[in-house]
Parts: C-alpha cells; structure tokens; sequence
DNA sequence: CAGCATAAGTTCACAGTGTTAACACTCACT
DNA sequence: AGTGAGTGTTAACACTGTGAACTTATGCTG
C-alpha cells in the first residue's frame, strides 16, 4: 500500500495548496517547497508545471480571480430584483468584503505577479470576470434610466478604480477604516459618491 | 588608503540603495545582501540598523511616500493661483504619474511591507503627507464654493480611494490604460468624475 | 499484446538568501 | 589613557529556487 506515483493532478493539487500557503504565510514568505512538501512530492516535481515559482503564484492569482468572481455574482443573486444602483452597491460590498476577507490572496491578485501577468496570457474561457459583471450592472443602469450613454462610455473604469481602491486603503488599515463597522459606513458613503459621479444618487 | 571602518550612514545608506535596488529588480527578488554588497558593506551590517529585511523595505517604503509628497507639492507649485478643483485635478494627475514612473516602489509603498506596517510606526514629522494635501484642496473647495460642508466630511477617502485604484489598475495595464495616451484621457474623466461626485463639475 | 515515446516524479547538486552568535575595531567621553 | 557603546566582520546554519541526469508510470501504435 504505497502512495502512487503519480499524484493525479499536481498542477491543480499545487495551486490548492499554494493558495492555502499564501492565504497563512502570505505571498512574500511563501515557498515552492513548502507548498510541494504539502502534497507530499519533491519541489521538482512542480516544475513540470510550472516553469516558475512566479508562474505557480500567477496561477494562484488567476484562481483568485475565479473565487472573486463567483462571489460577485453570488451576491447579487439575493438582489436580482432590485434595480441596478442597488445591486452596484451589494456587488461593490462584496468586492470589499472579498478583500477584507482574504487580504493576502487580494494582494497577490494585484501585486507583480497577478493581474499584469494574467493579462499576458491566453484568456480562459471561465465565468464571466468582475470587469464583466460591473458592466452589466453599468448597462441596467442606461437601460433603466439611471445613467446617460455618454456617462456610460469609460465608466467601468472609474467605478472599479473607486471600489478596488478603497478596498486596498481598508486593507491598509487606513484611518477611518480600522473596524467593520467604520468600513461599512465609509463604504456606503463611497458607493453614494459613485453613483453621484454617474449620474444619479441611487436609493437612499 | 584605505576604506574607513565605519560607514558614516549606514541606514541612509541601505536606504538609498535598496531604493535603487527595488526599483530596478522590484521588491521581491530584492536582496539584503545585495544592497550591502552594493555600499561594500557585509550583510549583517544591516542588523545594526534593522531589524529584519522587512524592517528595511518599509524604512523604504517611508522614504517613498516622502518622494511621493515632495512631487505631489511640487506639482501644486504650478498651480498654486488656480482654483481647488483645478488643483485637486493636478495633484491627481502627479499622484499617478509618480505610480507610472516608479511601479515597483509605488507596489513596494502601498505592498504588506509598506503603509500598512509604516502606521504602526511612530509618526515622523516630515513634510505634509500626500493625504493632508488633498485634504488642503478639499478644504479649499468647500471655502470656494465647490462643495457643501456635507459633502466634505470623508471626501479624503472617496477621492483617495479613487485615484489609487486608478493608479494600481494603470500599473497593471489594464484595457484602456495601456498606453498613456488612454491613460491620460481615461484619467481627465475620473477627475471629471470625482469632482462631479463631490459636487461640482469643475472647469471644462 | 509488446514496445516504445512521453509525461510525471525523483535524486543530486549548487549558488544564493536571511539570520544568529561570537568576535574586532573605532569613536566619544571621562 | 581607558572604557563602553556603537558599528562592522567572520563563521555557520537552515532554507530556498532551480538545473541536470535519472527513473517510473502511462498511453499510443504496430
């Protein structure tokens, strides 16, 4: 009764792994090794699929993004009724509570090894991406009379640069964003200010 | 002839080079070791002035949003007769440049070795910090007219958290921040959209 | 089914890193 | 002149990423 040779899928194995790594010890501070000796395989092993230890963490990052966008888009299944400044609001509360959650993994997503090196690499065909699912809402929001089309036009751009960077100050532990509880109240504001600068003031 | 025993500035020293270092190799790959060879130093050296490597990379890290401030102010000086929206568009515009032009300390400052460990420092009594800079603009538009007093009350992290984020995803070269050519039109429309949230819709 | 190319994992090796402990030099002050 | 603190050095250790050569399992082809 000995362990197979062969792991099945160490390539996948690897990135489970490396995320649970990364999500305690944090990208810096992560090792190859440490993450091949989790699957009880020698480090060289990896390098059959992996042509780096930075290609391991890109890919670590990448399944970070699938994670973020499952979670968007579970949070707007419970505001599938409301109109789109809400559910602008619910999928940017969820893109923080992401963040917040997992700090380490959303620092990876972004940092050297993430997003600009994901973008240089044959798309994948998975869910629809965050980017996609913020358009969306932007296109109920002209649809339904909440925003004009020129508005529209660039507008993904300043919507996710408001939320993703107020996401990296919380993560900072900025002041005025120390607690949830600051954060929430931070946050609603945000979101207003965002609607605002769209065209409207959303409910409430 | 020859080279003194003491350094003269050893942490100045360290500083000054990993600056360099980090900037040329980025911040991971960045080495102890290599910057004290780099002032024909031994590695442990350093331990008389750090504690750890990461305690260098965030004296690092401070020294940034130092430079970070002395440009920001800097850019104000051009600026200085113009009203607050004007001004608050030009300081936007540096704080992304200063991303763009120095990416990897700009990651470093705003990475898990940069802000967040700097706030649990004892506060240095440097220059204005980037973040009471904009808070001069905004008080100053209040004192113009460009904003209510409501408006005003968390405006730092709204406008904050906006430019960053427009920061961080230019650095990550996302689509339609490609070259600067884009950048520079899509980040006249985030000003645009920042201001308008604040409540104002600025000149042009 | 036999045979073989290829994918997937192993061992060995090496240079380089962060860090500790013990030692040596130099400067400022009495 | 002497002493103590501050600063730098050497030696050593455990660990890392990675290359080269080797071994084992797998799946395709005749």
């Amino acid at each position: 009764m000995k362990e197979p040779y062969h792991h099945g899928d160490l390539r996948r194995g690897l990135i489970a792994e490396g995320l649970r790594l990364v999500e305690t010890t944090g990208a810096d501070g992560f090792s190859l090794r440490e993450a091949a000796r989790g699957l009880g395989v020698t480090a060289n092993a990896a390098y059959r699929h992996f042509a780096d230890k930075s290609d391991l963490l890109t890919a670590i990052a990448a399944h970070g993004f699938g994670i973020l966008s499952d979670q968007l888009q579970a949070s707007l299944e419970a505001a599938k009724e409301d109109q789109a400044p809400t559910r602008m609001r619910v999928v940017g509360g969820a893109y923080v509570a992401f963040a917040v959650a997992r700090p380490e993994l959303f620092r990876l997503m972004f940092g050297p090894f993430g997003l600009c090196q994901i973008m240089r690499l044959p798309p994948t065909t998975t869910g629809p991406s965050a980017g996609q699912i913020l358009n969306g809402i932007l296109d109920d929001m002209v649809g339904q009379g909440h925003m004009t089309v020129t508005a529209r036009d660039g507008a993904l751009l300043r919507v996710w640069s408001a939320i993703h960077g107020f996401a990296l100050l919380a993560l900072d532990g900025l002041e005025g964003l120390e607690t949830e509880a600051k954060r929430d109240t931070a946050l609603h504001g945000l979101m207003g200010f965002i609607l605002k600068g769209l065209g409207d003031l959303g409910p409430g």
